[in-house]
DNA sequence: TCGGTTCAGAGTATT
DNA sequence: TCTGAACCGA
């Protein structure tokens, strides 16, 4: 401790003059907000408002006056890369190791604490964090232990619930169950928490869960973590669910001061269990006195902004905020109606093509769009026209099969009890043990009540000796491995375990061996990066978690094994232990899934869903899509709550922009195996024209059955094959497209209608014409419906 | 144990 | 329409 305080005096010297340099460079808004006194604040922080370098610099800020110790610092974000963004700019700020501060994301901090307490949280120490993916095999598994038919309870829905529980800061036995389904789903719950237990397993939503009910029950370890914390700050306040802001609160206690920097009009997660009334609420309970807008805007130019302005003044429910710019106004946002989707993504491609050969990057440029399904058409036209691009998204690098394969044999060593890693690799590669022989074991295990490993020996026959042999192979590695350092080990297992080659004889495994050995290279940076010193063998306890403290050593006192053991971290926390660099690279594993594809250092175009794009920003943005079902989404349109999100979500999009924006949707788009009709999005319509250069001809519509569409159109398409008035076509820009359906049915898309047997409800699609037309309704009560328009009477209302 | 066929489902996603 | 998962036969 006084090595530490001694550490941090001598860097202030360095640091204040640094910092005070650090406070000129920012707006009096973030100045304010930097330098507030030690009381709880909220800051509200618009787009590209400078919400991350507000919260650095006050890191900064509070260390280089001396308001804090690194080590009194607790910063939490939701993404391991906004935490590693973090913890660069910090260190770029401050010439002190950033290593004693607790940054890192909730589940991050949460393994750490769990670690450090696991005996006090009532876990084995080798306990293991499952991801999605082992979560819903655990699972089913459990469903098949209890037979429980699949029909009844979709092994999703029963993932869901428990996470849904969970992230509400509820057990099974604090779920209100009031109906016979949730009565069931709570007793599975109950079952699956159980076999995670047994298993020395925990699932993400567990972590926090512990974490926090450790945190409730232990006051001496409360007592010591919120002495130690005196500065917590949270980023993206807006996207906390229930449970982690009951953790802060726990946290936090009466003695801490909570900064929080949120942007309510860029909550966008609410369907993962974000709550933005949170924000509210911690204004309200902590009583905060300091409430800072942003709303200066360092990222694009004003026209843009304008259009997010007035867009997302049509949501009812929001804290308020307007951003602004002196950036200039900048060129219009342009706006492209094409047929239909392949003609969309034909037009991007030429836009795209045309920019690039006016000198813009093809990585500034973003294509989003709503929904995974689109991308498929974009990628299409990319690809058959050359254009490099790449998709965001997708298998990432730990959770590839081989990969998975690996960590459950470096799993199964670590702790035998994870039966889920058992029968992920007991016949991978092949050796003979049969589903027969499995399904055995598994009955012998639960009769006897332990794990598969510890009953493995116990099953008769060829099958039993083959398991036997299993057992062998896995205390043989745990044998060989042990004075090997973490790299060395990943190496040795990946070879005696048999996977590199059972991959190296398949076809195309040649790929999976690579991915393997970058496994080794994954575990030796990881050595590097967590600063475990060369050489340490795998196995021997070095540090509180991941991202262990800096080289303070202090002696700590272990209170229940009467021990003393080494800590890295400066504070010993009543009790805490230390973990091994395995257990502590396993845990990385499932909490930091890492990059999905390679090819990031190419010149390529960046593709993605709006919820990904959050965060990011580009010279230039294809907003994509922009049709009624599909932005706003059609299981949206009809809840005034869902349909604000999905403003909030076209918000986020507009504001990825810095130079240009374009706005582009189709008539027609093939969905589930249907052309469909839809009408532009309504988002459209809440832009102010002025702002907006229609781009390119009147696409005519497609003829339909029914007569000549060319007459409908002569009329009002001034502009109609005629490249040269591509702006006039402002003088029109309003008339709705898709009439081809529109005006042929009478109806259009988010029509409030009534039917004589359904009741009220809303048209959320539109497809085909004449006899043939036909209008999806979502109806209050019954659900959404098909309906023939020739047939159905429906009746407008609303 | 693999490979083909069938069938359901189809929003957004981090840890 | 397309995809992934589950199931069945060789």
């Amino acid at each position: 401790m006084v090595a530490a305080h001694a550490q941090v005096r001598q860097a202030l010297n360095v640091t204040q003059g640094a910092a005070l340099r650090l406070l000129e460079q920012l707006n009096d808004r973030q100045r304010e907000a930097v330098t507030l006194p030690a009381e709880h604040a909220l800051v509200l922080a618009g787009a590209g408002s400078g919400k991350t370098r507000v919260l650095t610099t006050r890191i900064a800020w509070l260390i280089s006056t001396g308001q804090a110790s690194p080590h009194g610092i607790l910063a939490v974000t939701f993404t391991n890369k906004a935490a590693r963004e973090m913890l660069t700019r910090l260190s770029a700020m401050l010439p002190i190791e950033p290593r004693g501060m607790w940054i890192g994301t909730f589940h991050g901090l949460a393994n750490r604490m769990l670690r450090a307490h696991h005996r006090d949280a009532g876990l084995p120490h080798t306990f293991q964090i499952l991801d999605s993916q082992d979560q819903l095999a655990a699972i089913k598994r459990l469903l098949r232990t209890l037979n429980v038919d699949d029909e009844k309870c979709p092994p999703k829905s029963l993932q869901h619930f428990v996470n849904g529980a969970k992230e509400e800061g509820r057990r099974a036995g604090a779920v209100e169950a009031y109906d016979e389904h949730t009565r069931r789903m709570v007793e599975l719950y109950a079952a699956y928490d159980e076999q995670c237990q047994r298993e020395g397993v925990v699932d993400f939503a567990e972590l926090l869960l512990r974490s926090r009910e450790l945190l409730a029950r232990n006051a001496p370890l409360r007592e010591h973590y919120r002495a130690r914390f005196r500065h917590i700050l949270v980023d993206e306040f807006q996207d906390t669910n229930t449970l982690q802001y009951e953790w802060l609160k726990l946290l936090a206690g009466e003695s801490s001061v909570l900064f929080a920097v949120g942007d309510d009009d860029q909550s966008i997660y609410s369907f993962r269990g974000a709550r933005v009334a949170n924000m509210a609420a911690f204004e309200r309970e902590f009583r905060v006195a300091h409430l800072i807008r942003l709303e200066q805007n360092y990222r694009s130019h004003a026209n843009i902004l304008d259009c997010a302005n007035a867009l997302i003044a049509h949501n009812r429910n929001r804290l308020g905020k307007n951003l602004w710019t002196d950036a200039g106004e900048g060129e219009p946002v342009r706006v492209r109606e094409s047929l239909g989707d392949a003609q969309e993504a034909q037009w991007l491609v030429e836009e795209i093509r045309s920019l690039v050969a006016e000198g813009w990057m093809r990585s500034d440029i973003a294509v989003l769009y709503r929904s995974n399904a689109q991308s498929r058409v974009l990628e299409h036209a990319l690809f058959s026209s050359g254009v490099p691009y790449r998709v965001y998204g997708g298998l990432r690098f730990f959770e590839r099969a081989e990969i998975k394969h690996a960590l459950a044999y470096l799993r199964l060593m670590e702790n035998p009890d994870d039966d889920g890693a058992f029968l992920r690799v007991a016949n991978f590669p092949a050796r003979g043990i049969g589903a027969r022989t499995l399904e055995s074991l598994q009955d012998q295990a639960r009769r006897s009540g332990t794990g598969l490993f510890a009953s493995a020996a116990s099953v008769p026959g060829a099958g039993g000796s083959r398991l036997a042999a299993f057992v062998q192979l896995v205390a043989r590695l745990r044998a060989d491995t042990q004075a090997l350092s973490l790299p060395e080990v990943v190496a040795h297992v990946i070879e005696a375990s048999g996977l590199v080659a059972h991959y190296r004889s398949e076809r195309e495994g040649q790929e999976r061996v690579e991915n393997l050995r970058e496994l080794v290279n994954a575990a030796a940076s990881f050595v590097a990066e967590e600063g475990i010193a060369t050489g340490t063998p795998a196995n021997l306890g070095v540090a509180g978690g991941p991202r262990p403290a800096s080289s303070t050593v202090a002696q700590a006192f272990d209170s229940r094994a009467g021990s003393t053991v080494v800590e890295t971290d400066a504070s010993a926390a009543p009790g805490a232990v230390q973990t091994t660099p395995l257990a502590a690279f396993l845990a990385h594993a499932s909490l930091e899934a890492g990059e999905n594809q390679a090819g990031e250092g190419t010149d390529a175009v960046q593709m993605m869903t709006v919820h990904s794009a959050k965060g990011l920003e580009f010279d230039a943005v294809f907003l994509t899509g922009l049709e009624e079902g599909l932005f706003p989404h059609e299981n949206s349109i009809v809840d005034p709550q869902g349909l604000e999100e999905e403003r909030r979500l076209m918000y986020v999009a507009i504001t990825r922009a810095r130079k240009r924006l374009y706005l582009s949707f189709a008539q027609t788009r093939m969905l589930h195996g249907h052309t469909r009709y839809n009408l532009r999005s309504r988002f459209l319509d809440e832009l102010p024209p002025a702002l907006l250069k229609w781009l390119g001809a009147r696409p005519r519509p497609v003829p339909g059955p029914g007569g000549g569409p060319a007459s409908r159109w002569g009329a009002t398409s001034a502009s109609i094959s005629d490249g040269r008035g591509a702006s006039d076509a402002r003088h029109e820009p309003f008339a709705r497209s898709a009439e081809a359906s529109g005006r042929a049915t009478g109806w259009r898309v988010g029509q409030n209608v009534a039917h004589a047997r359904f009741g009220e409800g809303v048209i959320v699609a539109i497809e085909g014409s004449g006899e043939d037309a036909r209008a999806q309704v979502r109806f209050e009560r019954e659900g959404t419906k098909w309906l023939a328009l020739a047939i159905a009477r429906l009746e407008p209302c609303g």
